[in-house]
DNA sequence: AGACTGAGTTCGAAATCCGAACTCAGTAGT
DNA sequence: ACTACTGAGTTCGGATTTCGAACTCAGTCT
């Protein structure tokens, strides 16, 4: 196995990614950031977009602005309205997003199977690849590798 | 906004993710795929491992081999017995868990920050990005653009 | 006054999740 | 032949989450 450094709950490793799925890892978050992204801002708009319902909505926005993925900000004073903006860290979350839309287009069924992201100067489908800052190269999944981890495969 | 091509749930762009994320998107199916990758295959394993209930796990495990991500494989006969292997498109999940991991180590609280993904052959961090395969250039997610999906914000 | 807007809250019904205990086929030990 | 054990699940009742629809509340528009 290829992919190591993820360890299991117990471990010191990889409970990040566990709290992180506690946090974005259900149906609608990252369907939300997705909307944020697209400029979605208002809760009505959100809610129209995705069909998610009104409750879950003010719940899913409460917890994600609570771990710094949107921040609620007043946009207007007379009625006090606020919506919800991605703050950095919601931004980072991008390529991860960009991996699930590439993954859906290539292996859900009912992909519509269209090309819809492509590299901005050129038109070309876009692949994702890692980097190696020092190397200067770009990598598949194959050459990377856990590090302080012992293997257990 | 950079990203686009992800459109609402009427649109027919942006149906692919929406429907991976019914199946994906829980606390859970992303944590089985990450299991899988280290090379966790079988029921109990998976149990221990994580933590989770056993007919959430049943459930999960069967929607997961429905969707084509992990394949239920007979390893012996005498008590026959199963195991849960990922298939191609369960292995070409690892970008964005990969993605994630990253987000995780460097965004989430009590996130341990010690750097788990490097690049094989040389030990530096690993870093992900975009690939032209006719540019033959990396780039971040600003260049990327959506096709045939028109502007809203 | 009456209708509308935007960001929520409240409600009861339906679906999910959970842990703990149970099943079932076969194997190993005594 | 009795008991204990293994591995892959099921069954159970209770707790939590999700849902749609309707309601609130401040302020604005006509």
């Amino acid at each position: 196995m290829y992919l190591r450094g993820v360890m299991n709950q117990q471990g010191q490793s990889g409970a990040a990614i566990e709290e992180t799925l506690r946090v974005v890892g259900d149906r609608w978050s990252i369907l939300l950031v997705r909307a944020g992204l697209r400029g979605i801002r208002r809760f009505d708009d959100f809610c129209d977009d995705l069909g998610i319902a009104r409750p879950v909505l003010t719940e899913r926005l409460r917890r994600l602005v609570k771990f710094g993925i949107f921040e609620r900000v007043k946009y207007q004073d007379k009625p006090v309205r606020y919506e919800y903006r991605l703050t950095e860290a919601g931004l980072a979350l991008s390529p991860a997003l960009v991996a699930l839309v590439r993954w859906s287009e290539e292996y859900s069924q009912e992909a519509t199977s269209e090309t819809t992201l492509v590299h901005a100067p050129c038109g070309t489908e876009l692949e994702q690849a890692f980097w190696c800052r020092s190397c200067q190269t770009t990598f598949g999944p194959h050459a990377v590798k856990g590090v302080g981890v012992n293997d257990e495969s």
